[in-house]
DNA sequence: TGACCATAGATTGATCATTTACATATGATG
DNA sequence: CATCATATGTAAATGATCAATCTATGGTCA
């Protein structure tokens, strides 16, 4: 699983949300340092749906403009939070080495 | 940066190592997790070579083959660095999350 | 009032890293 | 005599992301 996907599950962690919803969420909880393209957010839902880690939720209409709202399905709960677990076990042998080879560095 | 890059980097902060070198300590360090292939591995070694992130050490003949040796430049050990830094902040912010939300999956 | 920005959706072609598969070669193990 | 561990690499395919573009509404500012 690639950043801007893990980004994209973990915006929805909290309840459903649009896409534009996502790019909003997904820069808030980054830190203000992703900021998703449109065409990385759609093909990753469509890819997400497909993989059925992600499902449709609910349709709005707000000022004329649809949004289509995505919500994380139990299995993609389950993938967010194994590659999670992974992903802290990888940094974590990483600084491990590094604090051990370059005390100053870390 | 992607993690076989990460790994591969990780790979060499204690000195130069040889290709199959790096496959083996990688495997080592990712717990057993991940086996670096070689075609990950060769062009991933040309590509940071070519970044300054990695370059050429010295060469060995043992029993008929050759090993040849690449060591991390200051430059990729500061990517490294950096990278890690971005990663365990990504983490530590994805797992606040989950807890906020689901606090029994992790 | 006309330009521009934020919001909201989406598609297309290009780029890049990785994977898969292939190719070659030696020495040790069973 | 086959297979495995060691050791190097290349070429084609896949997959995810990026860059660019498009449509459309409502609000702000000069």
């Amino acid at each position: 699983m690639r950043e801007p996907t893990l980004l994209i599950l973990t915006a929805m962690t909290d309840g459903p949300r649009h896409g534009y919803g996502i790019v909003q969420e997904v820069r808030v909880l980054s830190g203000g340092q992703v900021s998703l393209l449109t065409g990385t957010l759609y093909t990753a839902l469509d890819r997400l749906t497909a993989e059925g880690l992600v499902e449709h939720d609910h349709e709005e209409q707000v000022d004329g403009r649809v949004r289509r709202y995505y919500r994380l399905t139990a299995g993609g709960l389950a993938a967010l939070t194994a590659e999670t677990a992974r992903l802290r076990q990888l940094t974590t042998a990483v600084e491990a080495r590094l604090r051990a080879v370059h005390p100053r560095t870390v």
